[in-house]
DNA sequence: CAGAATTTGTGTTGCGTACCTCAAAAAATG
DNA sequence: CATTTTTTGAGGTACGCAACACAAATTCTG
């Protein structure tokens, strides 16, 4: 049995510090903090002996003598769909575990959809607040409504839906096109062999991650799988009945229809159509978002497969990437990156 | 980006509740840490401030406060394939997280594989830990170990590989049956349609994992897919160059070998006899774990899915579960459950 | 109603760090 | 060498809570 380092037992504080580098505590105050008006010499010193006695401060002591706190605001979705639901709650949660860590978090609901209602309520967002995460719009007047955050100071943070060329600090979400790839070629795999046409359900087409995954999609399926032609991209505007209809035609007027790829939600209007028409078993069906329906599908074998993105990993990502902003920490890039989830009947959390 | 001023915001403190509910300091210290002595009435008068003012303990001050510290053992197995270093790598980076929150872990380096020498490093492990995570065996002398730990009161958490019937207090990994069940409907709808042979490369079939997730695989792959038949499960012993001989055999003698599941080590092997046989493109090959090595694979499409646990969740997930049970707080189920990744090359991280 | 038992209040200390002031020492300058 | 400037030291306070000792008040008991 070999042993890795063992470490000290007890911590070194600050005054061992001081101790072993023959200086003052204040003197390593100054060093450790970096403050003005020490001599290179003596920074040297104490860096020497904090790195010798592997000094670390407690967290948990700075962040009392400090006495700092944070107020964040997350602008999120009114009313909506299972997936912003899910969201919401666990924003709330983050909220509960931030609590105990000085940080607040307010939840504002916005409709977030129309771009001037969501600029206008970043515009009129209270001072208050050190730090924001936004569902965005890719518009230029959220854009600039986020830009005039930053310049304030406010660390802003997107989340789920970008605003790419803004100055916002971070993205928090998945990476669409690769969303779309990815159902590319389950679709592909899955219908190996077979020829025919593939729908493509969005929500709407000016929302950017609808269309970035759309893209992906198409992208991959003409290079890749040419026995297999995506039809046009139909809007279903997240609405269950709207886009049963459009399924339930969709199924009537293509008697090859091998696929359908749903970018957005309305998943219940799908399932519906595809069950009804008796050709569920048939026709692969791909689509985004674990929620409770969309799980009950996958379950019963109407949906083949969902394309994820973890709404509580995201909530608590974006909440430490805000915090670690305000403390001038650095945050630690793999840990924070959002991964794009498959989940089949098996593999279900 | 410089901040704006901080602006204090009020959060309740002890002495707030002590005002509000009329009382003294050490009678809401005495309620909020449940100790003795304190009349029902005045318990509830105290509970009801606390409820009014939303008063939530400092984790901060209460950790400085308390001075408690924790040393924890993470049990890790010698040298080894990618994936462990990768493991022992996100558990030193955990380490470097904890000693921020006064936890300290050790690692030990002992060879795993061997139920003896396993058994008797737990048995030989310093009083001085607190808690424990071990990659198990689930074999009797191992968990004799685990619950003589257990009963001297060490937290024994078991990491990858589980001991279940032992007295551990949790298990951070995936659920193998499962994982094996969604690599068969992976193999089972990328070969629909075709009929043949599939072969099963385990690393050890004394490891508990490597045959749980076999047998997961089975039985999707003769209940779901009876068009393939699943070859006799063969050992690679995690051992590159006998995987390879063992896959370029098989390869020559099965004609209609249409997949390969890999569920333990030896990828490299494996993409060797591949790639050498010129069916790299033709047979299906789906392994666990994501390292340089299958990323490599996958990219090339050598490989066609990845089924892979995350050793940064699982050294994290680790390390929190000891730290809430050793300060007695509860853990959120569902951020501690390991789930299985499926990885295909456009949604790689 | 005295005495005992229980409940509550007062007060103190310490955790490790941040941040501040003021004085003392050392170094740099003319 | 005297003076200014820079660097360092000493010491204090505050943060919010835990933990404890001991006194005071209240309730219970016979």
């Amino acid at each position: 049995m070999s042993m890795g380092t063992i470490q000290p037992v007890a911590r070194a504080t600050l005054e061992d510090v001081a101790r072993a580098a023959g200086v003052s505590l204040a003197t390593v105050d100054r060093v450790v903090n970096r403050r003005e008006g020490v001599r290179a010499k003596t920074v040297a010193r104490v860096e020497a002996a904090v790195a010798k006695l592997g000094y670390r401060a407690d967290v948990a002591a700075a962040r009392l003598a400090r006495g700092q706190s944070f107020r964040f605001a997350f602008v999120l979705p009114t009313g909506s769909n299972s997936f912003m639901t899910n969201l919401t709650e666990q924003v709330a949660r983050t909220a509960d575990w931030l609590a105990g860590q000085r940080g607040f978090i307010d939840i504002l609901h916005v409709d977030v959809f129309d771009p001037d209602v969501l600029a206008g309520a970043l515009e009129n967002l209270s001072p208050a607040y050190q730090g924001v995460a936004v569902i965005a719009l890719d518009h230029p007047r959220v854009r600039a409504a986020i830009d005039e955050l930053a310049a304030r100071g406010v660390a802003v943070v997107t989340l789920v839906s970008d605003a790419p060329s803004s100055r916002r600090l971070h993205y928090v979400g998945i990476d669409n096109p690769a969303a779309g790839r990815t159902a590319a070629t389950l679709m592909g795999r899955f219908l190996s062999g077979r020829e025919g046409r593939v729908a493509v359900i969005a929500g709407s087409l000016s929302l950017r991650d609808h269309t970035e995954r759309q893209f992906g999609f198409h992208q991959i399926l003409t290079s890749e799988y040419p026995d297999l032609t995506a039809l046009p991209a139909i809007e279903g505007r997240d609405d269950s009945e709207r886009t049963r209809k459009l399924t339930a035609a969709l199924l009537e007027r293509h008697a090859d229809l091998r696929g359908i790829y749903c970018c957005g939600a309305g998943n219940r209007g799908i399932a519906e159509a595809l069950e009804a028409s008796g050709r569920a078993r048939d026709v692969v069906w791909i689509t985004h978002e674990l929620t409770q329906h969309t799980r009950r599908f996958l379950v019963r074998g109407t949906l083949d497969a969902i394309i994820n993105q973890d709404p509580g990993h995201e909530a608590r990502s974006a909440a430490r990437v805000l915090l670690a902003h305000c403390m001038e920490e650095p945050i630690s890039s793999d840990q924070e990156r959002i991964r794009i989830d498959i989940f089949l009947r098996d593999n279900l959390p």
